[in-house]
DNA sequence: TCATTGGGCTTTTTT
DNA sequence: AGCCCAATGA
């Protein structure tokens, strides 16, 4: 098999091709061909007699794990590499999990709970503990629980930390611990992990038990990790341990690029690589093979306001390219319009196809817009993540049966069901079953099932009959599962639980759409089942719980359709890591949106956010096009934004400034002019014929200060600007409201005041931007 | 027990 | 504006 792969590899990249013994580190720049040094890393591991069954490879989607094998395959051949582990993190582990699981104290079909199943648990418990819920948000719980495990802080752990009950006592969560504990035995008493447990119980599996640790090390004699700057503490431990006995550890990462810090990423990781393996070889790809000189130009102008980071610089070959195009919008549809009016015209003109666009945004919401005016135009799109199609309510009320079926202690599924379709067990009767159960230590389903044995439960022979009922109807499911495959089982259930017929009596537009789901999660299993019959022999399994180990871990990026190829991609920033496309619309690049109104405030959030932009301008290939709207619906209201900071950033030269000539709007008389505070729905909601655009090139936009006279914001016609400002001085933000001037920070343009405002605490603001007023 | 209503809260980002 | 939840009445 020695192909000529070597000589498609320019020169760090065949030295980590041909490093294959100990630990090596790559430094991978945007667009530097790791996939490929990656994919031919293993070819090359193999060329050289390594049996893939001692390969893994760790990947960040599973996406890119499954494209990876496709392009190993193409070099070494399908049968070879039929043995190679490849996967994310959490799939790769599940499936550990899933052979060593009674090690553990678990059933090998445990189930994993998503975000909204250890939500509403953690809800549960709160309620249980007869605690305030404006106190004790189960969000923040979620996130604070997610934080402890990401750095493994067992409940037990958690009792012996000060700093951490001080913080949650100080917080006025002194039972932060007592939540967190109750819902970890909760889980296990259910059968089920939640996404950090994946991690979490594989390091615990893997610490506690070495001659499991042994086998595995054995296993995986090579190991590769890709986007190793987004590994957490878990992760980080797992990967050191696997890796401890043969030190065939590669890794591969870009420090700008690393963007889930908020998910317990620990960027020290990579950088402090070569303290774990000081005989480490290091090499940096810094050659981009895939974006035009005026993005990758643009990028590096940008990162470079980041302070920590690792030395490198990223250039390209490629062709001079177009400027990137920076569009001033007057509202979020208008911005819409012109991405949408934009990305026609271009495809026309290029005779390209749709799949060679994507719209890219900070948050989810944004989609709304955006998707609105593609329909307006009937270009077709696919959005990715978001609300996707296993988290839509229907969806989850049949996976729960499903679920049920395989795992009965599986509380969430469970809970879901049990009233629906209407069968009258309703609130009451689910609280004497919870109490009983904390109680006994035992699950919901153990009492159901012999609930005739538990008198002290307090249920009336009414209400116990219809338990039996529910209990006997999923125990016919169970056995139904031990011969039937997936498919047929779920079109039992979805038509003997009556879950068919309430959505087929429902007639609402809501109800058709749910039915249409249930049937679409139908084919999607048979589909599965088909798949595999036809499939590998050691992977036919066709029965239900192969089909639910599975699904809890699929994305909806995953979902590779090709009807979706001639579409437009809409998706978040974050959904876009890893992947590219020719034409590349960024938008919403305002203040308090993108940098996020939540990371303003530290240096390090605020870089993570320019790593974000980062790594969206550096998706594209040829062209990319930047928009911000000065006014936008956020929260049901109408915000007024700045232009981001990020815009200011970008080397003026990489620039192509497209502003609209301002609207012509009829001068409004005073009286109806709204003072701040009061919302401008007045102004606003008038609906006007999209305005032609005068495109004046090379035009920066004018800031509020200089615009204050343009007829186009009438609305701002009470603010004074530019007033000299004095710590002390009592000033009003249009926002804001009321506020004082703590104190001034830096100078002309990046002048900024720290404001403690009476109603929305201390806020600091860009002198340029804010429009403060004096009082 | 269940359906309706109204109030409060929400928005980062994801496996 | 939409979603989730608690309170309310049938």
């Amino acid at each position: 098999m020695s192909h000529d792969y070597l000589a498609q590899l320019n020169e760090p990249q065949r030295a980590a091709v041909e490093h294959t013994e100990g630990p090596l580190m790559i430094i991978a720049g945007a667009g530097s061909g790791k996939t490929r040094v990656l994919t031919y890393r293993i070819a090359h591991l193999m060329g050289l007699g390594v049996d893939p069954f001692n390969i893994l490879a760790l990947t960040f989607t599973n996406k890119a794990a499954k494209e990876m094998k496709g392009r190993v395959e193409k070099i070494v051949g399908g049968t070879e590499a039929r043995n190679l582990w490849m996967g994310t993190f959490h799939s790769v582990f599940a499936r550990i999990l899933r052979i060593e699981a009674d090690r553990l104290g678990y059933p090998s079909n445990f189930t994993i709970y998503d975000t909204e199943d250890s939500r509403k648990l953690i809800n549960n418990i709160i309620k249980e503990l007869n605690l305030d819920t404006d106190l004790y948000k189960p969000k923040a719980l979620q996130g604070r629980i997610s934080s402890f495990k990401n750095s493994l802080i067992t409940p037990e752990a958690y009792w012996n930390i000060p700093e951490l009950i001080e913080y949650d006592a100080a917080a006025k969560r002194p039972e932060t611990g007592k939540i967190y504990q109750t819902y970890v035995e909760r889980c296990f008493r259910a059968g089920a992990m939640d996404f950090d447990d994946l991690l979490v119980k594989t390091n615990e599996l893997l610490q506690k038990f070495p001659e499991v640790l042994a086998k595995y090390q054995n296993r995986f004699k090579y190991l590769m990790v890709d986007e190793y700057q987004d590994t957490n503490h878990a992760q980080y431990l797992i990967v050191k341990s696997l890796a401890s006995r043969f030190e065939n550890l590669c890794v591969v990462g870009d420090d700008a690029q690393s963007i889930y810090a908020f998910r317990g990423a620990n960027i020290k990781n990579i950088l402090n690589f070569n303290r774990d393996y000081p005989d480490a070889l290091a090499l940096r790809l810094e050659q981009n093979y895939r974006s035009s000189k005026m993005i990758v130009g643009a990028a590096n102008s940008i990162i470079k306001h980041n302070t920590d980071q690792l030395e490198k610089s990223v250039w390209t070959s490629n062709s001079e390219g177009e400027k990137i195009r920076v569009y001033q919008a007057a509202s979020d549809n208008q911005e819409g319009q012109y991405v949408a009016g934009n990305i026609w015209e271009r495809q026309m003109r290029q005779n390209t196809s749709l799949g060679n666009f994507a719209v890219l945004y900070r948050t989810n919401a944004q989609s709304r817009s955006i998707e609105d005016a593609l329909r307006k135009r009937n270009i077709p799109y696919r959005i990715y993540g978001g609300v996707s199609f296993y988290q839509r309510r229907e969806v989850k009320d049949l996976l729960a049966y499903l679920r049920l079926t395989i795992n009965r202690n599986d509380e969430e599924a469970y809970r879901r069901v049990i009233n629906y379709p209407r069968r009258g067990i309703g609130n009451s009767t689910l609280e004497k079953l919870t109490v009983s159960a904390n109680q006994f230590g035992c699950s919901l389903w153990d009492l159901t099932e012999r609930i005739d044995a538990y008198p002290q439960v307090g249920l009336n022979s009414g209400v116990q009959r219809k338990l039996i009922g529910f209990a006997t109807m999923i125990q016919s499911f169970r056995v139904m599962a031990e011969t039937q495959d997936a498919f047929a089982l779920a079109s039992h259930i979805a038509q003997t639980t009556g879950i068919l017929k309430e959505l087929s009596d429902d007639q609402t537009p809501e109800g058709i759409s749910r039915a249409e789901n249930i049937q679409e999660l139908l084919n999607s299993i048979k589909e599965f089942t088909e798949e595999r019959k036809s499939g590998p022999e050691e992977l036919q399994r066709t029965d239900l719980s192969a089909f639910l180990e599975e699904v809890s871990l699929i994305t909806d990026l995953d979902n590779d359709n090709p009807n979706d190829h001639n579409k437009v991609s809409l998706m978040t920033i974050h959904l876009a890591k890893g992947l590219e496309f020719p034409n590349v619309y960024i938008v919403g690049l305002e203040e308090d949106l993108f940098p996020s109104m939540m990371a303003v405030n530290s240096r390090a959030d605020l870089e993570e956010e320019r790593r974000l932009f980062y790594v969206a301008l550096t998706r594209a290939e040829k062209t990319a096009t930047l928009t911000y709207s000065l006014q936008r619906y956020r929260w049901g209201k109408v915000i007024d934004n700045e232009p981001s900071r990020f815009l200011e950033e970008i080397d003026e030269k990489f620039l192509d400034w497209l502003i609209p000539t301002p609207r012509q709007n009829p001068p409004i008389p005073d009286k109806y002019k709204l003072n701040f505070g009061s919302g401008r729905e007045g102004q606003k909601k008038e609906k006007k014929k999209p305005q032609p655009l005068g495109i004046k090139k090379s035009m920066k936009p004018l800031r509020q200060s200089e615009r204050k006279s343009a007829p186009n914001s009438a609305d701002t016609s009470n603010f004074e600007f530019n007033i000299d400002l004095q710590e002390g001085m009592r000033i009003a933000h249009e926002r804001f409201g009321k506020g004082v001037v703590e104190r001034l920070e830096g100078a002309g343009a990046n002048k900024k005041a720290v404001v403690k405002f009476d109603r929305h605490g201390e806020k600091k603001l860009l002198l340029k931007f804010a429009k403060l007023k004096a009082i």
